[in-house]
DNA sequence: GTCGCGTTGTGGCA
DNA sequence: TGCCACAACGCGAC
């Protein structure tokens, strides 16, 4: 649905190859990686990507037709010009892609296509707006608030959503090997047999299903307000988890978009952006726009958005973090969750971008291999957002370890289900196990420092100290733009155990990375 | 220069 | 559940 480069193609030729082609930048397996998976791409997306990938052929199969899966040795564009080379194509259909990496991918494709004589269509249609246009109709430049990227989007087109029964037959597609959609056990991670396999099901016609059953509740839909969701709710999420059908094109944002849009002309009132369900959307295409209007989006350097900031590494705290063993049972639970099922709610997101010192884009990439909706524009976009690089700035918010989870759930429900360990901890300890009395640690069968991690931080002095530093940060942007370059004060974290000795600083400040 | 505003803080209190 | 104080940021409209 909504798919205007498939349906110009249907239109326009007698033959029509549906391709996909398997990255392995994204693919390959890497053994050295923290988790099952490539170096970018944790099992749990690459399940969904596949399970995705066999809705798609089963799908086009239905309409006559079949998806036609093709390896890349190495680069997708070669891959893509080889076949367009190979089968004779005549006209090339795709959807853009405003990513930098997908960027450069499909100007070698046009490039190619170009010098070739083959016609290219390549409409918009993973977001609502076209980023170029907004930013064209903004002087230029991408709207930095969400508000006034509202007022200057205005309305999205509708969806193309042209009904047919049958698609042209595929081409002659000559000596290639014609192979389905792989299994993951194929793809060589392992034996994956232990991993946790995430609720959420890949595809088009599962996002279909998830979106109605979400639309279904009407009262629901018009009251949604985003910020008042609870980030513990695991047994029925917060929200409608429809993030990683967006991501991966099963779902068309617009669609969606007008869909609720229907659900809001039944109901007497509705809430409204930036809150409102639909606002969510809205959202999405903020950080698209913003992404594609900034230079260097990805990173601290040479981004003219990005306040200067002197983030310090912290090893020990960071491997402890992204492994779920801070000794921090709400920020554990949470990061475990997204190690199983490459998804938790967007509260919670902020919890553990918040407590992994106020920024360090570490853990951006953390974020980005492991979620299931992992998407280039919107999780930088959010981690500049959380650690007051850009577009928030008011640094004395922090999420606290302890309240902020204690406030949705005070029986501690979600930890003990994502932490089996203290399944048995009572409810007064159970966000702050250290607290407990050696025998109550012993009744509940959890030793603090044995079976459960001590803190790995005190976060009322790693937050102190945070705090400071970002003043002192946010005072040498305010004098002449240049960050802060000294060491003259602690590590932004500290050990809890060595009685708030400063953890070694293995290195000033943080080394550009590179794009990934 | 001033002032109002900004999806999602915490802790205390009614 | 909602309101307030706390301490307070940058941005953008004026």
């Amino acid at each position: 649905h909504d798919n205007p480069a498939l349906d110009a193609a249907r239109r326009s030729a007698a033959r029509v190859y549906p391709v996909f082609v398997l990255d392995p930048r994204y693919l390959r397996p890497d053994p050295a990686a923290p988790s099952p998976g490539s170096a970018r791409a944790g099992v749990a997306r690459v399940r969904f990507l596949l399970e995705s990938l066999r809705d798609l052929d089963a799908r086009l199969r239905r309409l006559g037709s079949r998806l036609l899966v093709l390896r890349a040795r190495d680069d997708v564009s070669d891959a893509v010009c080889a076949a367009l080379k190979d089968w004779n194509i005549g006209k090339l259909c795709f959807e853009s892609d405003t990513e930098p990496y997908a960027l450069a991918r499909d100007k070698r494709v046009t490039d190619f296509a170009a010098a070739s004589g083959i016609e290219v269509f390549s409409p918009v249609s993973h977001t609502l707006f076209d980023p170029a246009e907004i930013i064209e109709k903004n002087g230029g430049r991408p709207p930095l608030t969400y508000q006034s990227f509202v007022a200057t989007a205005g309305e999205p087109p509708k969806p193309v959503m042209e009904k047919y029964s049958e698609l042209p037959p595929i081409g002659d597609t000559g000596g290639y090997e014609l192979l389905p959609v792989p299994k993951l056990e194929e793809l060589g991670y392992g034996d994956l047999s232990q991993e946790y396999i995430p609720p959420f099901r890949g595809g088009e016609t599962e996002a279909l299903k998830r979106m109605r059953e979400s639309l279904q509740d009407k009262e629901w839909v018009a009251k949604f307000e985003k910020p008042k969701g609870d980030p513990s709710a695991f047994l029925k999420p917060a929200t409608t988890v429809l993030s990683p059908y967006l991501k991966f094109g099963c779902l068309s944002a617009r669609y969606f978009y007008h869909c609720i849009q229907d659900v809001y002309r039944s109901t007497k009132t509705h809430t409204k952006p930036p809150v409102s369900l639909a606002g969510q959307l809205l959202w999405r295409d903020f950080f698209y726009t913003v992404s594609f209007g900034t230079p260097n989006f990805h990173q601290m350097e040479g981004n003219k958005i990005c306040k200067q900031i002197p983030w310090r590494e912290n090893g020990e705290l960071f491997v402890a973090w992204r492994d779920g063993r801070t000794g921090y049972p709400w920020i554990d639970a949470i990061m475990i969750q997204l190690r199983k099922w490459g998804w938790m709610h967007h509260l919670a997101r902020h919890s553990v971008a918040c407590f992994l010192t106020r920024g360090d884009l570490q853990g951006r990439d953390v974020f980005e291999r492991l979620l299931i909706d992992s998407d280039w524009a919107i999780n930088n976009g959010n981690w500049l957002w959380l650690s007051c690089s850009s577009f928030f700035y008011q640094y004395h918010r922090i999420y606290s370890p302890i309240s902020f989870g204690k406030k949705y759930d005070p029986n501690g429900d979600y930890i003990r289900h994502f932490i089996p360990v203290l399944k048995d901890m009572p409810k007064e300890y159970i966000y702050e196990p250290w607290t407990a009395p050696l025998s109550v640690q012993e009744k509940a069968r959890c030793i603090v420092g044995k079976d459960y991690p001590k803190p790995v931080v005190d976060h009322e002095a790693a937050s102190k100290e945070c705090r400071k530093r970002m003043e002192e940060a946010y005072a040498s942007n305010r004098l002449g733009g240049n960050p802060v370059k000294g060491n003259s004060s602690n590590s932004s974290r500290r050990k809890f155990s060595d009685g708030g000795q400063d953890v070694p600083d293995s290195s000033m400040s943080k080394q550009p990375r590179k794009r990934s």
